[in-house]
DNA sequence: GTCTTCATGTGCGAAAATGCATGGATGGAT
DNA sequence: ATCCATCCATGCATTTTCGCACATGAAGAC
């Protein structure tokens, strides 16, 4: 038996499309076509019914696709030793963070890593998606969170406070009358006004969510309301200043995790210290 | 990556040399050395030494074989499991068993089997080793053993007794004279003279040692001594008749054991009740 | 010393796998 | 009702892979 064939059967089962699942692989989906017939042909068992809007697996795929997915996990834990096993200061890199601590802190972090080894291939993943580094989708994160999470190695980089931002012209409309109508922006997540506001200012209300935190700043920076945000955040983006609605408010501690086997790797650990470095130079930016 | 190459480079590791991976994978030996040299490629590393009498891994290659090995694992697995989920009696069955026991007890089962289901394409492993039923080298194994071993699913099939035989020229002269000199033909791994020998017999020696059933009987058929042996070999094999000195005894069971992924099989269970029927009516020819 | 054996490299032609383009079917949005 | 996106099947040209034959080098048997 194949394993290509049988690591086909898995793309084809997860992602139920030839087109799929040979993006998945990278390959024509003529060719997935193809080696599912052969491995038909070879197993002597149809492993798809073939439905006008995809494949369907039989029971014998889904047992392929069940044992296919725990050699991929043999192979993924082979790259990362291999990764981890790295002693060279050279090619490729993979960090990921979210998309606001990258522009609005680690620029410097990048600037001075690729000065300092040129060699390497430095790929930023600027994405508020938790990648699964397990599967290599990253080499290491930078994280929000309480924890680095189950079977990940991890450095509590910072601590951070919260607080609420807007305009200057929201600062002074607000010092002016405390009992003016503020209107709030707000993450989706967080359907509610933020716990913790001052009793010194009771006329408050949601005026706007949104999906995204990007468009949320700019509706602060517009003018439309105040915004709770990390200090750091605050601090950074043009046009805002802090406001005394929302008292400064411990957040959760930002930190950088990889997983255990990639993490002696060279270009790792060399990343790892101009970040810590970096960290602790300016810690102050990010609480009151 | 390539899953295929994986597989290579564990086949080389394993092996030691291009020839010898290439007949494990069924591959042309100039075949297994394109592909290490492609896979070198692609991870950007050495992975063996050529040395003249082979080629040796780099830990690169080790690491590689150790996830391969896990890879293998996942893959052996799903082939049991697809096994153990045939329904249909056809196609391919391979059974394992000592040369003797399929060669003097065996033989009516297979006989039976083949009429009753003709369109099973039955394999005989006649081998004194103990095949790798979790690898598959074989579906079902015919057993002389204390219990089924680890990981495999066991029914017992028969208790034995074991006795001497000899020529009736020796059973002649040994109940004349119980005080001849009685020589015995014994196995390589049994280096002493039996246990429980009758004390009413006290001239005995050694006088040949063999490393093949097979031969050992043939020296006990030609009269060269008192053999010890299962009931059920001594009463089948012409030429040789029971003596009385060693009483008969215990020995161990024989069982019918089976991966219990592969066991569910409809082949293999077909073939076990041939076997179970043809051994509850050959009972007594085991024991004393 | 020579011969045999077992090991690896290389070049060439056959075979297999792959990508691309075309054609056809289906279901949902407009 | 029509258009469009998405899916699949097939045929053809190209690329890649593979097996075979031949050459070579080292180590051990006689």
């Amino acid at each position: 038996m194949a394993w290509d064939d049988l690591r086909t059967v898995l793309a084809l089962v997860r992602h139920g499309s030839l087109a799929g699942a040979g993006a998945a692989l990278g390959v024509n989906y003529t060719t997935v076509a193809r080696r599912i017939r052969r491995a038909e042909g070879t197993l002597g068992e149809p492993l798809f019914e073939r439905l006008s809007d995809g494949y369907s697996p039989t029971q014998a795929a889904q047992l392929i696709a069940e044992h296919a997915q725990d050699m991929e996990q043999a192979e993924h834990a082979l790259m990362r030793r291999m990764k981890g096993a790295e002693t060279q200061l050279s090619g490729p890199l993979v960090i990921t963070a979210s998309q606001l601590l990258i522009a609005n802190f680690l620029t410097p972090v990048l600037d001075q890593f690729t000065s300092a080894y040129p060699a390497v291939e430095l790929r930023i993943l600027a994405t508020n998606e938790m990648l699964d580094l397990s599967r290599r989708e990253a080499d290491l994160a930078v994280r929000i969170s309480r924890s680095p999470g189950d079977e990940l190695t991890g450095l509590r980089l910072l601590s951070q406070d919260t607080a609420s931002f807007a305009t200057a012209d929201w600062a002074q409309r607000i010092s002016q009358d405390p009992n003016t109508m503020i209107d709030w922006v707000v993450y989706d997540a967080t359907p509610d006004l933020p716990k913790g506001v001052s009793p010194d200012y009771p006329n408050m209300q949601v005026r706007f969510r949104f999906d995204d935190m990007v468009a949320l700043i700019g509706a602060a920076q517009a003018g439309l309301g105040v915004l709770r945000m990390p200090m750091f955040l605050g601090r950074t983006i043009a046009g805002l200043v802090q406001v005394p609605v929302l008292p400064p408010r411990s957040y959760a501690d930002i930190w950088v995790v990889g997983h255990p086997d990639v993490w002696p790797s060279a270009k790792v650990r060399a990343f790892r210290e101009v970040l810590v470095s970096h960290c602790k130079a300016n810690k102050g930016l990010f609480v009151a």
